[in-house]
DNA sequence: GTCTATATTTTGATAGAC
DNA sequence: GTCTATCAAAATATAGAC
């Protein structure tokens, strides 16, 4: 599966699927890793130093593999995006299999809390037109949006929605909770537990509840 | 009422109640203003130059006001605070009275789009222990969360909350959901109603209605 | 109370050697 | 692919004249 090609040292190197090279491939991990912990803080509170600082390299060797701090924003949310795309089924047939999806996902947060400052930040950060995540999280806050309200138009098809409620509504509201949650989690974690929280607005939100 | 003082220049000049002089208190007042502007996409993308500019002073004009960054940060959202506890009786006698003026400062908040910005962003932004409103941020929500706690129990005590709910649950959820849904309407205003949102939420936390 | 001038850091990014 | 050296810009803050 994998090729191997010369480079300009002679060395032979692995390279990926993807046509990436190997030692690239982990270094840019590497890099990830450290600009998720760094711009949890914020994309303006964070610095191209700090990062390549952690991962132990110049910041020129840094901008060799991402051309720009935007750049490698980019890629850390779409990363992130992949992630925990993977463990929500936002198209599943059974609408409260989704909904309960979110519950795991906001228990599988809590035990991660850099993901969450990341996305809390800069969510609130990227509300501004000129900040560079700002189209990417408009998109995203779309699709969750439009996948959620076909998850809540089957509970209403089913007759399972409280009444009087829009599967828009609710949608909306569910993707409210679990952001402002998440504020109070991060002010102090002793306050909520982000889990339980959305579960019991669920449950208020769902005949039977989930 | 207020006192005329001279000026090292000979110059008089009004003193008002709090002892502040005239000039200074009304340049004070535009810095302030300017400050909301530019801290409203974030403490660390706002520059003093900026609000200088915008205030149409030097950046050391304008620290003779303000002696740091993050002493102006300080004195913009201890303005707002005083602005909006104006607005919301959070101790009012009547429960349900305290949860229609949340709604009503929803929808206020809707015409005065700069100040939901600065609260959105910097509650996000502070939830990192460096920020320096990260001890301002943890007390105005205990705050907050205390007085709801207060009002959702005497709605308990009429009978009149939703079976199963807890009043501080209540309380972490209705904040929770008026954070969320400002990141929301922040991102794109066409998509939320903030004030129909909230009374829809809290219309299904309360018996009967707010 | 406001300005000019300046000190001091820090930042994102580039050029070019190896 | 990584480094050193360097740049240019921007930031906060201070000193001192007026």
């Amino acid at each position: 599966m994998n090729t191997m090609t010369k480079t300009a040292t002679g060395v032979r190197k692995r390279r990926g699927p993807r046509g990436e090279y190997a030692k690239s491939s982990a270094t840019r991990e590497a890099i990830l890793d450290a600009a998720l912990e760094v711009f949890a803080s914020g994309y303006n509170a964070g610095s191209l130093r700090d990062i390549a600082t952690r991962v132990g390299m110049s910041e020129a060797g840094l901008l060799h593999h991402f051309k720009s701090k935007s750049v490698l924003l980019s890629a850390v949310l779409e990363l992130k995006d992949d992630r925990s795309r993977a463990l929500v089924d936002m198209a599943a047939q059974d609408a409260a299999e989704t909904l309960r999806g979110l519950v795991a996902l906001a228990r599988h947060n809590a035990s991660v809390p850099g993901v969450v400052e990341l996305y809390c930040t800069l969510s609130a950060e990227s509300t501004a037109p000129a900040h560079p995540a700002h189209e990417y999280f408009q998109r995203r806050y779309d699709w969750v949006r439009e996948s959620l309200e076909r998850t809540f138009a089957r509970l209403i098809a089913e007759g399972r929605l409280a009444p009087g409620i829009s599967a828009r509504r609710a949608a909306i509201a569910t993707i409210a909770m679990m952001d402002g949650l998440q504020v109070q989690w991060l002010l102090d974690r002793d306050v909520v537990d982000m889990a339980d929280a959305l579960q019991e607005f669920l449950d208020g939100l769902v005949i039977g509840g989930i």
